[in-house]
DNA sequence: CATGAATGAGTGTTCATTCAT
DNA sequence: GATGAATGAACACTCATTCAT
């Protein structure tokens, strides 16, 4: 089977892949084998070592592309609109997103990389990295806003940003504990909070 | 008439549950071995399993008194005084325990719980009542303060009360991570956003 | 069956380098499994890791016993006698010692323990050192063999010694393929080459 | 009518079987994988099993060859000559060749021989071979020497010839081990004692 | 009652070999 | 014919738990 494209090789990883997201968001990353993957995904033991010198390497790779993912919905935030309104839009699209059923998966595992970055040199860089980024970003939207008056002054933009960082991860914790969670209401109180915060004052 | 008496069974516990946090923040639940235990209390592997049937029971036991330490800052918020002081209360009282030095153990302990909660029903009964207890009862809190007039109407509570426990939720992870992150500055933050949220319309 | 005795915990050191000296004898280093010397001892998997941290670490404990043994041997050179006595006494001690077919297993793993060195640092020292402690102890008693002219003069003494450690090194290799071999034919030679090389001039 | 030539198959085999040396050398037998052979060929895998059946067929391949060589630099011996003469040559000539550095990984090679002949039937056939046609070349030497007075009667010519055959056995050995071993001064020691023992009688 | 040596199923990983392309 | 991705049995080693002493 050799002299294969490059896209079938891709395919293979991405398989390898989705099916330990299905193994590590049903069984956590340490009660998975290896060999729960190899079930999972089809291939043979050594098929997988071809394409991951190791477990962790998995899992590393997911916590990537995990954070590719999230970093595309920052993208809309980096226009020069007003404050209020780049927050709620990203209010929208980034808690939005966890509505989306097919992303169940991914919400389990997510709260288990927290954990796992702890330990793991690796994937506590890639994990830190989606939240600083987010928190840079957000930091540098909120001091413009203090700027024109629409954000309150005498605020840390760091600190704030970190709360509306906490606001998303701690509604991930919910919703992976209990699926069925309301994220519509949900969304409804962080942008009355957003209006509030953000309010022109009259 | 016991042999030993129960403070004697009692402090045993602790010895085995202080070892245990020790070595789960710095190993994580699965990296950690009951040797590890035994070599972090100074007890024997037989001696522990005369405490604990398993090692399962050692994190459901630490989850539990996390659980207790937890509901007693909430005990403050029961009071019937106006919301939007409860609110600031419960935020000084409930963040700033996260800047005691001492706690830091515990919290790299917690964000491992979240992740055992999805794989071990035990842990998720009592983590999950650490979460809807206070949600309950933030719940109740602007309930009351929507019929004084001083929460804004039109806000599910129960949504809201979810975004307080998140913005709690968040800041433990990211403490978890950085430790030394500003909490100062974050109170500074939630206690904005309250005083805002909560603002005596006039 | 714990609070045991050192000599229990010896003897079970013996017990697993008995058991692995049959398996690597039969089957060599490398086609020898753990689970092989499980079989052999008797013991479980656990058990052998109690006593050795790896198979390598049974490997070095048995090159290094068996340097032990075999430096004993050389206990009976260290005296001032004549050269050529000594020289004919330790070639019955060391050739006529592996007449012994108790001792048949050893040599076969003697033979793995010389390729063996070429990989492993620690398997080099011992072995080497069970080479160059005669060499220089013969290099030593042929030097002062030289000096009273019971030894020929214009030998170098460490060539001639490493001689002497090759007679007996190609003995071990040939009777490890060839058990059958006729060794006092062998010492007859070796006794025959020493009287000559050591006659008295007259 | 083959589409490729003999001699072409030839290299290829012989270019696998250099690269199998470097790595033996390097690795020993069993830590070398067919990957490594891969790798130091620039082949296929594929490839290579065209040529050999398997790992095992490389190694005895190898040890062929080395046997081969080795047999050339008896036929020297074989001539009517004086014994002491011939022996001296031998010496000379199978001894001095260790000297050559380009052999250095040959040695290493060889070493791992002769344990792996213990394991493997076949090995075992092809190293004893190198083993058994110089004994009985030297032996029948001997013999004739003993008929004509050369060489001291009352001797087992096998067990002499054997002593011959541990003197380089021995060498081999001992610079595989420390490649900076000086030879001239061994050969010289040989020589003496070859001198002494074949010392025309008067 | 405490001890800690023993257990053994299970783990992540390797690698000689095959065979679809 | 050549390739190299795939195979999967086998490997060294671990560790929660037990129980003889």
């Amino acid at each position: 089977m050799p002299r294969v494209t490059d896209s079938y090789l891709e395919s293979r990883r991405r398989q390898i892949m989705d099916a330990a997201v299905v193994c590590f968001a049903r069984e956590g990353f340490h009660r998975t084998t290896m060999q729960d993957i190899v079930g999972e995904t089809g291939l043979s033991a050594g098929a997988i070592y071809r394409y991951f010198p190791a477990k962790e390497d998995i899992v590393a790779a997911i916590a990537a592309e995990h954070h590719t993912r999230e970093a595309a919905v920052l993208s809309t935030a980096e226009t020069a609109r007003d404050a209020g309104d780049v927050l709620r839009d990203l209010a929208h699209a980034s808690l939005g997103r966890l509505a989306d059923p097919a992303e169940q998966q991914w919400r389990r595992v997510t709260v288990q990389l927290w954990g796992e970055a702890l330990r793991d040199e690796r994937v506590m860089r890639i994990v830190r990295g989606g939240l600083d980024e987010p928190i840079e970003i957000i930091a540098g939207l909120l001091r413009r806003g203090q700027q024109d008056g629409s954000v309150p002054a005498g605020i840390d933009p760091v600190s704030a940003a970190r709360v509306c960082a906490a606001i998303f991860q701690g509604l991930v914790l919910q919703q992976a504990w209990a699926p069925e969670l309301d994220i519509g209401g949900y969304i409804g109180a962080v942008i009355a909070l957003i209006d509030r915060f953000t309010a022109s004052s009259h």
